[in-house]
DNA sequence: TATGAATGAGCCTTCATTCAT
DNA sequence: AATGAATGAAGGCTCATTCAT
């Protein structure tokens, strides 16, 4: 028993392995259930077995990928107590990319995860509820303590916070979604593997522009 | 018999349009030619007969609505002569917005080059050559001025300067793109349909990014 | 009227002349109207118009190039009154290789009966009527005269005769159907388009082989 | 029960067995999936989840179907040791037409190479490769004891070798290729089923044509 | 439990033909 | 008389799924 359901859990496994990948790569539409079968060496019927679906597949994936992602790139990645708001900034725009453009097994549910934003699924709402927005609340406080948000004039408040969430988060995945263009349009020497870098930029990008509109009033 | 020669007149115009709709709607791979026929009215083969390809009917697609697109929303829209570096930047979010979020016939055109960054095909180069690096031309330049480059480091000048490029250019994208994020996640009263609301925005952040930037150095 | 049916004619002509080249080269199924009509500068309705099928373009053509290649290479051709049976099978031989491996337009015939024999089509009674059985006839009175078959046994006479001709047909057939294996097979320095050898050969071993017949008797 | 698993236990043979019969009735570029499909009595798909292709498929059947003619009618069929190199060229001869003539399964192979021959595909290079030119060279060498090519000049031994072959190839083939035209044509009492007849007629018809060019020289 | 085999809907495309001037 | 446009049947193939062990 131990014996069958170790290897039907494992079958399971490489499955959800393998469909991380391909789903990552190709996005969940251009995925065929047959080339997750074979990376993952097993029947194509396996799907259907073990998940009922490719949507169930699917959701298994990101609930798994959720699962490994949150301990390896919290938002607030390597800040240590009493950190400025503008360290947490700089810690969860470095932590988006990483999860996002880093190579290997753990940065599926980034790329995933853009991957939703950009063409959603059935999916869609699950991860709203597990992950995206957790995440989007924690940037939201960040930007609020930036914004010394009491001193905005009432009812603009949440418009001008949440603006600012998409300007930085939109920053981000331009940096995933866009990088073939990236790739055909910029200069020679960019890297855009140097994700330092890049988060260096969007950090003090973002941080002129909220400041530009917490200081201005509707100007 | 007018109404004849008029259905008959123009089936390739019809198939343009059409198919302008269901790529911007659902990408040229989920896009389906019997779908884009039936919204035509025509016979299937007659993507084949007038285009050769699917390919073909989609590059016919690109093309037609690279020419509308222009002239309805010039990045250069609604400035006069003299206009500053500050004005121009507004204009070009401005009109850049308006391209991918404005609805009806003439937004093709955004959407669909959004589409095309976000997962190219093989008309990418197309496209590349006579829409995107333009406009990406265009908008390096006004950057460029509200940069005085001249005082940036020999050498990282053209990274600083793309970086801000994606920076705007992610932003706008953001609210195409992520479309249905930001219907789930934000504040009710949030009306994204307000282009002018967030080319304000996007514009007042994106000035004090770059601001940040020209000024600082290297910090 | 005149310039119209001239022009008229014009257009038949032209795509009958292209219409040979395509059907000798691909043969009757594997011919496109299109390319037809591609070669002849004519609109793909041409062909129905004209014609009224693509059956009856081939049959048009079969009737066409049978009027043009009986002129050209006569059974007999080269051949002085009194020329022995020897000499008229080389003749016949020769002009038979000639009008199915020959290059340019009077070939188209020899290739399209050659054809015609392989993959027979709705074409073939015709094409028997009037072009293959009265060659055949001629290959008859020349084997007859060969085998002297007065001394033939009786009932087999016909069976014999027969055979020989099939026996000279083929050898000859082989060379323009066979052609592809005959390059994948032959010696590197054999050179097929010395049709003189091939005639040669071909008369040589007809000759010992229907002597060999006419000789023995049912040995 | 034994019905339904003996039923399911090869759709790949029925598909290979149904695809020989409408391979060699209609060749490789006539043939349908859906027909073949339809008398292996699967479903259309079948042919692209076990061959891949319709070219797969005809590989397939190709490579089946030498295996099995080979058994059935080697070229030395019925020779015993010791046997004369005329006795080695009938039973080449009677061989190679019962291969094409022969009607029902086994018969595929000798069809399938007539038509590949006359209108090859893809398939022709590993044809060439497994059955024709072993077949091809086994004729050589009873051609060339029968020659006693020593005593023919050098560097056109070669040549009338390479050229005999093909006379008793062509004439041998003409009974397979040109049956529809030999039908049209022949004697009313000629049974073109009579393969022992024919046989004898193309061995002895080619055995006098060999003579005559051993004998003779460059005549 | 797990899988190889089989399914059928749907895709894009090609083709000879017909339609409407 | 002649054509550009449109047609629809048929073709091969891909895909997620279900079947029958």
């Amino acid at each position: 028993m131990d014996d069958m359901s170790g290897k039907q859990e494992d079958t399971k496994a490489r499955l959800i392995e393998a469909a991380g990948e391909v789903f990552a790569e190709h996005g969940f539409r251009s995925a065929t259930v047959r080339e997750i079968c074979g990376r993952a060496g097993t029947n194509v019927s396996a799907v259907n077995y073990h998940f009922r679906d490719k949507d169930g597949l699917y959701a298994a994936v990101l609930e798994y990928s959720h699962r490994s992602a949150v301990h390896k790139y919290p938002p607030g990645m390597g800040l240590r107590d009493g950190s400025t708001a503008e360290d947490q900034l700089r810690a969860f725009i470095h932590s988006f990319l990483l999860r996002i453009l880093d190579e290997g097994r753990p940065a599926w549910h980034g790329k995933l995860m853009a991957r939703e934003i950009a063409d959603p699924t059935a999916a869609l709402d699950q991860l709203v509820q597990s992950s995206i927005r957790p995440l989007h609340q924690h940037l939201t406080g960040i930007i609020r303590s930036l914004l010394q948000e009491k001193d905005l004039p009432v009812g603009k408040e949440n418009d001008v916070t949440f603006l600012c969430t998409m300007s930085i988060v939109g920053q981000c995945l331009q940096h995933f979604t866009g990088r073939r263009i990236i790739a055909a349009l910029c200069p020679e020497d960019f890297n855009s593997a140097d994700i330092e870098r890049i988060a260096d930029h969007i950090t003090r990008f973002s941080l002129g522009g909220i400041r530009a509109l917490g200081a201005g009033g509707p100007a």
